[in-house]
DNA sequence: ATTCTTCCTATAGTTTTAGTAGAAAGAAAG
DNA sequence: CTTTCTTTCTACTAAAACTATAGGAAGAAT
């Protein structure tokens, strides 16, 4: 049940592309240093978020990623999904057809439910917030 | 994002000892049967939860595993904790030192609300209610 | 003594994770 | 037009986790 390096990396170099929206791009090697991770794997994450449409890459000297839209418009859970494939526990409650006996089967319901108590935190929080919330916490 | 086998395989598992609750001890290779899954591999399961003290153990011809407990009193986040090890998409909002910078990270937080909505569906859930749900879909 | 079962330990194949390596391509800036 | 800093692409790999499988010992009723 837990979020692969995936998941926990990417969410933390977007909410890094958020604080310093509207700064110009950040290269991926400064963001893998102050988060002190290889820079060669988040590379990866970051092709994964780009292609994604998340981010926006400039190919240059002095280049780096920026968000490809306003921190507010963009909610974790889409964050998340990019990195983690989905927010499904199990895959039953994802892809219709992936278990034939769903029908019958009470823990496809619990699943379920958890499933979507956890799609609404993510649903519910955008990069924005998370920005500010960070900001504050490194300010004290 | 996912659970393993274990914490899908085991809450069938746990299920289907519940809708069996008071019919006698039901032996593990009835159940993988049932379940279709292989039988050694479940053992390690049963295992697993009867050390945790979720369920007993009658080892003798015609013994198998019964629920330690009513179903009412089995809910449904002891059997993942026991399987998945712990509820947290993250370790650092379980091991309280898993991360030294937890007090600046604002993923921390939010990792927290995720953590906290899936234990309350889970915690809001027993054996018993599963166990209902579960006769009543196969009666369809 | 037989039978059916749990229980224990060891092993192993496969997949996923978490990286590493090296070089090509883009574009401003000098 | 060359240098510089960056993304971008493909391939590779070590380690861990997952998903089992195998074989037999131990228990207790019958």
């Amino acid at each position: 049940m837990k979020m692969s390096t995936k998941g926990r990396y990417g969410v933390r170099a977007m909410v890094h592309l958020a604080v310093h929206y509207g700064q110009g791009p950040l290269p991926v090697r400064k963001i893998a240093d102050r988060m002190d991770v290889s820079a060669k794997y988040l590379d990866h994450l970051m092709a994964a978020l780009r292609m994604a449409g998340l981010i926006r890459s400039i190919r240059k000297a002095h280049g780096g990623y920026i968000l490809a839209r306003s921190p507010k418009e963009i909610r974790l859970s889409e964050v998340v999904k990019v990195l983690e494939g989905s927010v499904a526990p199990v895959d039953c409650v994802d892809d219709a057809g992936a278990c034939h006996q769903a029908d019958f089967c009470a823990a496809h319901d619990l699943w379920k439910r958890v499933q979507e108590a956890m799609d609404n935190v993510l649903e519910s929080v955008t990069l924005d917030e998370m920005s500010q919330r960070q900001k504050e916490k490194r300010g004290r």
